[in-house]
Formats: structure tokens, C-alpha cells, sequence
DNA sequence: AATGATTATGTAGTAAATTTACAATAATTC
DNA sequence: GAATTATTGTAAATTTACTACATAATCATT
């Protein structure tokens, strides 16, 4: 199944590359594509105004084994919520559209992320995290509101958990690592100097090192462990969104599994956690 | 349009109701469901071990014309992310289920609140924060990372930001508070006490507050302008995670708001800022 | 501009898949 | 236990999709 999270945005790519007859049927789809997956062969070549033969050519250029293949794809690509074709944010967009667009790129990275999920990785990470002796979370910029989500999760287990944004901070506290401790770095592109700097640190110790962040990178070569998020970003315009969003589900799923980890007999405690903060808040009605 | 979000689920349903060749059929998809949409009439009704007609008189009871547009449906409902019946992660699960449940229920949770956005607070909120002399973003615990994130992203656009987790701090600025300041509150229930007490003071003041909270809750009431994510979390065992992600992309979309309605002009702005981190990381390749 | 080669498109026939009508079987009721 | 009703299967009809081939269009070359 290497079905592209998006058919229509693929359609929409190649537009330019078709000849006269697959681009009318192009155009015929991406004009009504939820009304194409209900079509006939026939009715969808009369409603392009091609033969049907032209119909099943572009079905096969597009991947699928032929028409019925083709509209399963693109039903299941409408289905993923992911609709509007141009996904950037531009100027020109208003309150109507923008939001959506925005929406149906974080759901895009999700679904994408899933398909291919390290696994091996991830549970590598839950056995280090579940057995480290204390964690620190570190992260800069953007990663460090990520860093700081991850300690909120993960001092339910009682792991003694730590953050700091401060980058003095962070490698002082690598130059002081011993075994048992465990640095978890985050990182969108793994390229930050500062980070990496404070990662050699850690190496020279005999604390381990797990990481969340791009593949191949600097940082990730320097890990023990990495978790691999490659995220593609959309536009070069605004911040990283959907990484960081991928990051922080990645992070709910180490805590999920640090928990699966404690066993059954762990649910009390985390009950215990959240009775305690009760009284902060107001009854519901 | 009225299809059922999830297929699978309503044929669970009514499977005490079928008959005995129905029910066959039933058993035969419940079991492979991505491979059911790929298989022809003939090939279910032999794997199931009935006639053609029996899948087709299936097919007809679910809703569906004929065979294949209740593949199409099938198609979609698997396609939704929706796929599991119990979406909650349970202690029988493995590596391989666990973390495709969770990106599974961050999916949907932005799937949900895409369909159903405020968008004339959003409008509102964006209005606020452009104009705003100055934003306060605060959250406590969970929504303290939300608050930090949303920091990050606000301060590129020549709006004075100030987050702050400790609630003394927070309740200080808040009675210093003038015209043109902004407090924006970021809460799941919307029900912690510190935080309305912070509004309360806010209250008191010329400044406004808008908030990210669940609708109709004693902050959701003291606030100038709400924007309702009202997103059901699945299990009370662990955190809120589904909500702190919608929370995220809600924040993206005011500034990507706020941005265009900066204008094209402001795009130097932004590049700029992005060129400063240049030289904090290591060359690509 | 004409010729040959290549590519693109359509026609018609064939194969496959789906549906319908009807018959046979099983279950239920009186 | 016969009659009635519901369920399931068989076979034919119909719709749908695919393949092979023929024709048309395009392009490069002289």
C-alpha cells in the first residue's frame, strides 16, 4: 500500500505533464471529484468527453490496476478529509479557506507519519525511558514548548523527569550526566549547533542518548537511539507546524508505552496524579 | 451524504440480527476489511462461503445500491482513520496496535474539529491580536506548552508576546493590565480555579481576554471573545492529548491569520527572522 | 513541405463482474 | 404434516471494464 495521502494534490502536480485527453479527464475529476468516484467508466469519459480506453489509460498512469482501483484510491483519499488541492496558505485566501487548509495539513502529516512509523525505534526508546534512572528533555525554539509537553507526560511515571530551555543549562547538566541518565533531544531539523554541542557533551559521559528528529541528520548520527520524523513542510513562509504536532503524538505514544510497560498495576498511581489536581478546579454544572 | 461514520461498526452492530448467510458475509469483511474492498463479488462470496446474490442482498441491507458502492462506502469508513472499533489503548496491546491507535485518535480529533470550527471567533480572535499592544498567552500544566508554543509563533510578528506558567506572575500582569492588552487563556476545562481568578482580575481592567477553552465553562463565560474546542477525550486514564493538538493548530491559524492580514508586505519581515537562526545550525550536506 | 517514425486516441470486440428473475430449499406456522 | 413464508442458490441477462487493433495526430528529419 503505497498509496499517496493525496491523489487529487497528485493529479493536480502532474496537470502539466499530461497530453490533450488525459487532462481533460483530469479536469473532469478535480472538477467533482466525490461525483467521479461514483461513476461508470463510461459515464465518467462522456462527462471528459474522451473514450472510455483514455479513461483506463489514466487510471494506470495514476498507479491503480485500472478504473475500479483508481476510485477506490481516490474515495479513499476524499475520505482522509484532505480535499482542497492547494495546500499552502497564500494571500489571497480568506477566513472561509485558510483554517481548513491549515486543518487538512496537520491531518496530512499525521496520516503520513502513521503509514510509516519507526517502530523498532519507539520501542527501543519506551525500554530506555522506562528503565533510565532520570530523563531530560531538550529542546530549542519550537522543540522546547515540545520538550516542556513531554516532561508534563512523562513525570506521571515516576521517572524523574527534567527540562530546561536554557542551553547553558542543558550542557551543564550533560557535562554532569552518569550512567542511567537518559537525554532525549528534540529537534525539527537536528542541524542546531548549540544542541549538538551539548549532545558531544553527553557522549563523552556514560548517559545515553535517544532522539526525535530528522533522519541522518547531525543530531540523530550522534544518538543512540533515534527516532526518525521527516516531515516535509509545506511552506518556507511560517514556522514548522506539522513536525512538531508529529513530535508531540510520537511523545504520547512513548508515554502510552512507558505505561503499557508499568503494567496493570501502574492505573492507580496515574488516578491518584489526576485526583490531586480536584480541587483546582471548578465542579462541572 | 449521509453515510455512517464507521461501517465496520454499524455491521457489528447488527450482527445478532442477520441470517445465517448474512451473517457469513458479515464475518468475512469484519475480518479483512482493507482486503474486502479490493476483492470482486465472486471472491467474497467464495471466502465467506456463500453465493454472489447473498453478498449483493448484503450489500443492499447496509444501505448501499449494489456490491460496489458498498465497497466505495467500506472504502471510506476505513479511510477515515476511524479503523478500530475500540479506539482506546488497552493493556492487551502490542508495539504494533498502541501507536497506530493514538496517531488514529489525533486524527480524527482534527478531522472533528475541522468540520465544526468557529470560524467567526476565529475571525474575532485574529482582529484582537493584530491590533493587540500587547498578548499574554497563559496556560497552566498541560496548556503551559500550549502557551509557550503559541509564543514561539506570535512574537514574529511584531506583537509584544509574553507567556508566563507561574500563576503569581500571571495574576501580577494581569492587575497591571491597560487598553490594548490582550489576555489570552488557554485551557482544556476551562474550570482551573487560579486562571479564572487571573480573568477575574483581567475583569477588572481595560484589557480583553479571549480564550481557547470548552464551550459554556466559567472562563468561556468570562471571556471577551471564545474560541470553543470542545474535543472528547477517550480515555481518563492518561492526559489530554487530543485537545492540546487541536489547541496547536487553532493557534497556527491566528497567526497564519494574523499574517495575511499583515499583508504581502510583511513577508520580508518573516524571511528575516528565519535568515537570524541561519547561522545557529550546521549547513544541509 | 513531404515523408517516416512516434505518439496519442478511438473503435469494436471480448472478457469479466454485477445484477435480476426465478427456482429450490429450508424454516415456520397452523 | 401440509401450507406458507423466508432464505438461499442457479442461471441468464445486463452492465461494466479491458484488450487488441486501427486510425489519427504530432514530431523530427530531410
Amino acid at each position: 500500500m503505497t498509496s499517496e495521502p493525496n491523489l487529487l494534490a497528485v493529479i493536480q502536480r502532474q496537470l502539466s505533464e499530461l497530453n490533450k485527453s488525459e487532462s481533460k479527464v483530469a479536469h473532469a475529476i478535480l472538477n467533482a471529484p466525490e461525483e467521479a468516484t461514483r461513476l461508470s467508466i463510461a459515464s465518467l469519459a462522456a462527462a471528459a468527453g474522451v473514450s472510455e480506453p483514455s479513461v483506463n489509460r489514466f487510471c494506470k498512469r495514476f498507479g491503480a490496476t485500472g478504473f475500479p482501483d483508481f476510485k477506490l484510491q481516490l474515495a479513499t483519499s476524499l475520505a482522509s478529509g484532505v480535499r482542497y488541492v492547494s495546500r499552502a496558505v497564500e494571500f489571497s485566501d480568506d477566513i472561509n479557506t485558510f483554517p481548513i487548509k491549515l486543518f487538512n495539513n496537520a491531518i496530512t502529516a499525521l496520516m503520513t507519519a502513521k503509514e510509516d512509523l519507526p517502530l523498532k525505534a519507539i520501542a527501543r526508546a519506551v525500554d530506555q525511558i522506562a528503565q533510565a534512572r532520570r530523563v531530560y528533555f531538550f529542546g530549542l525554539g519550537t522543540s522546547a514548548a515540545v520538550a516542556r509537553d513531554a516532561e508534563h507526560k512523562f513525570f506521571r511515571f515516576n521517572v524523574p523527569v527534567f527540562t530546561h530551555e536554557d542551553p547553558l543549562m542543558q550542557r551543564m547538566l550533560a557535562a554532569s550526566a552518569g550512567v542511567g541518565d537518559l537525554f532525549f533531544f528534540i529537534s525539527h531539523t537536528g542541524r542546531t549547533k548549540v544542541l549538538i554541542e551539548t549532545a558531544d557533551i553527553v557522549r563523552q559521559t556514560e548517559a545515553s542518548i535517544v532522539s526525535l528528529t530528522a533522519e541522518g541528520s547531525p543530531l540523530a548520527q550522534k544518538s543512540h537511539c533515534c527516532i526518525n520524523v521527516t516531515v516535509e513542510e509545506d511552506t518556507e513562509q511560517y514556522l514548522p507546524m506539522t513536525s512538531r504536532l508529529v513530535q508531540l503524538v510520537i511523545l504520547d505514544v512513548l508515554a502510552a508505552g512507558v505505561t503499557l510497560r508499568r503494567g496493570e498495576g501502574f492505573t492507580p498511581h496515574l488516578a491518584r496524579i489526576k485526583d490531586s489536581l480536584k480541587d483546582t478546579r471548578f465542579p462541572t454544572s
